[in-house]
DNA sequence: GCCAACGTTGGC
DNA sequence: GCCAACGTTGGC
């Protein structure tokens, strides 16, 4: 079982969002990274778990916990042309971008916010790559022993 | 809203 | 295959 950090932007799609969705479950559709992509089709196995992480916003970082709950799988938004990010160079014979299904778990009672875990990402943290220079992706992996860590600082 | 750091695109 | 232009991300 592997660990997962995936971010988005509240306003956009939030943890508040996934606890509401039916089953707590979505499809986190939209990812048109290739590593990303890469990550979801041979890394990404169901039952992993992710943090979900809020970016772009007031107080960005980790604010609650996921599960996986599908392998990879074609992202229907790439062939609907009225979808934000669909790419009409993809077909359903030969599909580019994948998605998993995330199903919501709790909460963090303490969110820990970025500088939170800037304060460490030279001690407990260091490699963490969602703290590494200039680092965009959307869906970065964490050690367990990060995992752990971080989940002691939310108390 | 600014801007630095990247990734992608497309002309050549 | 190079590289300039452009778009995106995401913290601040």
């Amino acid at each position: 079982m592997a660990y997962w950090l995936m971010k988005s932007e509240p306003d956009c799609f939030s943890i508040d969002d996934l606890a509401t969705r039916p089953n707590k479950t979505e499809k986190w559709d939209g990812v048109r990274n290739y590593q990303v992509r890469n990550m979801f089709r041979d890394q990404f196995k169901k039952g992993d778990q992710a943090f979900f992480y809020h970016s772009s916003c007031e107080v960005p970082g980790v604010v609650g916990l996921m599960k996986v709950v599908s392998n990879a799988y074609p992202d229907p938004t790439q062939f609907d042309p009225k979808a934000d990010h669909y790419d009409p160079k993809s077909t359903p014979e030969n599909p580019r971008w994948l998605l998993v299904d995330v199903q919501f778990q709790r909460k963090l009672k303490n969110p820990v916010t970025l500088a939170q875990l800037r304060e460490h990402e030279s001690g407990k943290l260091k490699g963490l790559l969602v703290l590494a220079p200039g680092s965009r992706l959307s869906v970065t992996p964490v050690k367990p022993e990060h995992w752990d860590f971080i989940l002691s600082l939310a108390g």
